[in-house]
DNA sequence: TCACGTATTGATAGCGCTGTCATCGTATTC
DNA sequence: GAATACGATGACAGCGCTATCAATACGTGA
């Protein structure tokens, strides 16, 4: 093991104090260009980095952002983990993160995790946090955005959409291309696909055409072998169903798959629609609809948003609403 | 902010002195019972957390387990570390992870940043590691785990199975159900993905039904769109083509929409088999064949490894092959 | 009985860095 | 030219914890 070297000794290299070392590598235009020059030097002749703890413990701030997702291998929230290390993987801070399992308890529980390291930001998806976890993030005392959806009372700052108004466009999409009987399958309902599911009803009731019945969910996690049964299950019950709504991607390729098994046709006897826009949707055959939701950029933006507080720079609005854009495909065309 | 319980506070608190709070907790066979009864007690009343950043500068050790993938997004690395977290988000580590993006300069660059930290271990993927990023490696001074293959020369601990062999194993399969016109579809053409097709060629040419002529590949990363371009370019040259093993199951099930796209019968006409077998593949139609490799398994067990060496438990073997299974569906049940 | 091990607890001194003053020399003002 | 402000640097202490060694009490064997 290489032995470590300290700021002491770099101080010693160039001839000055380690306090003034300190202060070169943080704030430069406080030491005279000279004295940087020098400083500059040995560091690099050292190869001198600094100890993060020791940062940690002086200044009782880590430089760590915590990122709080229920899942890791969701692609939703994937996409968003790119994006924040993207803007964050060339700044001084780091990114660890913590899987909820979709459980509030996890979720407080990792919370103290990350709080008592005292993190320089916190990113946190979801609007439907604890009253206790609530209280712990009113107390975080460093900048907190929350992301996936917005919605009222954000705790600090919030990037996302609104998955009520980007449901209820997909559903007015189905019914603008002449669906009548639209269904709607969901897997694992968290908040998020609540409110989607919430979009979808209250767009189909405005137009006359919702059914609670045929409306197909289940617990377990989404899968496309899911969407597939869940599919066989509406129609069995509901013939008559000429289009569905999926709450994603995997169960809308899940039926358009069980559709393809049951001799339906796509998109004359049934239309098919996701939600998040993964890339596959455009390649299946037919090329499948869905809800585009700007998933890197919510968390580029989310981290951009931490770095500019952090930072002292012009934040921009605390509230950013990245919006969802139906992608209008073959899969919903319209009934024969 | 409610201000931060300290050691101090809980030893007053119990009547004994800080070490014996820090010596209670560290290693509680070391303190008395009676002793120690009281310094739980103090603990739970104060709600004290040790302070992560102070007691990695007295150790000199972080308790923080590094992992270094290629991509956030790829369904493979993300099972692999969903796999790692679970195995520590129950112990006293945290994990953090970095993005090598497939590039060895980064892949350098963040091996830089995690040893500054003296983490208590790493986990990198693959075993393709630089000169420099191997010298870094050597002077970790924590246990260390390659992960997603195996190889000769461990730097330290290995779990992971033989690319080449399952690539092998899949071709075989290909040819036993009678397929004798194989091609290769591959996207970015890293390590592994290289050696899989080590794996493939040396196979068909063992059956005397390799031709290089039918290889199709790209640089960009892969993808379902990638794969159904890739497939069309290859049918295009040679439309004798009757099976395609593809390097992944994107590229696979893009290949499945474009042969359907191209009225091109699965399996009759064109057998196709993936690699990794994600879920996906078993909903499919045709369910499409893959070669199953345990992802999750191998991130719990790397993860386990190094918590062994790090509790002082016995390790069992440093080199793990997690092998791959080939899983047969009706995508290559053989020509017509 | 006495030297000596063992179990338990404590005192001391940092780990490497930064916050908070203090210090010093130079520029500015009238 | 004296008073003042300011820019650049340094001394000192301490962040919260633990490594190391010392101290104490108690039992053990010859």
């Amino acid at each position: 093991m290489s032995k470590r070297v300290t700021l002491a000794e770099v101080a010693a290299r160039a001839g000055v104090s380690p306090i003034t070392v300190s202060r070169a590598l943080r704030r430069p235009d406080t030491v005279q260009a000279e004295t940087r020059a020098r400083i500059d030097a040995a560091v690099a002749e050292l190869g001198y980095v600094p100890d993060p703890a020791a940062r940690a413990l002086a200044t009782g701030r880590a430089d760590v952002i915590g990122v709080l997702i229920p899942s890791a291998t969701n692609a939703v929230f994937t996409d968003v983990l790119s994006g924040i290390y993207d803007c964050l993987a060339e700044s001084r801070f780091d990114v660890q993160y913590g899987i909820t399992r979709y459980e509030s308890a996890t979720e407080e529980k990792l919370l103290g995790v990350f709080l008592r390291q005292r993190p320089a930001g916190l990113i946190i998806a979801g609007i439907d946090q604890t009253e206790a976890a609530r209280r712990l993030l009113d107390r975080a005392n460093c900048p907190v955005v929350q992301i996936m959806e917005t919605g009222p009372d954000p705790v600090d700052m919030m990037v996302g959409f609104s998955h009520h108004d980007a449901a209820a466009a997909a559903t007015r999409h189905l019914i603008d291309r002449g669906y009548r009987r639209p269904g709607f399958l969901g897997a694992r309902m968290d908040p998020r696909t609540r409110r989607r599911f919430a979009g979808f009803r209250a767009e189909a009731e405005a137009h006359g055409v919702f059914d609670p019945d045929r409306v197909e969910t289940t617990d377990t996690p989404s899968s496309v072998g899911g969407g597939a049964e869940l599919l066989r299950a509406l129609l069995a019950r509901h013939p008559e169903t000429d289009a569905v709504f999926c709450n994603n991607d995997d169960l809308a390729l899940g039926a358009l798959f069980e559709a393809m098994r049951m001799g339906v046709s796509v998109p004359g006897q049934l239309g098919i629609c996701g939600f998040n826009d993964l890339e596959m949707m455009r390649a299946a055959e037919p090329p499948l609809t869905s809800v585009r939701t700007n998933r890197f950029e919510m968390g580029t933006r989310a981290a951009e948003m931490i770095r500019a507080r952090l930072e002292g720079r012009a934040t921009g609005p605390a509230l950013v609403d990245l919006g969802a854009q139906v992608q209008e495909r073959r899969s919903t065309q319209g009934p024969d």
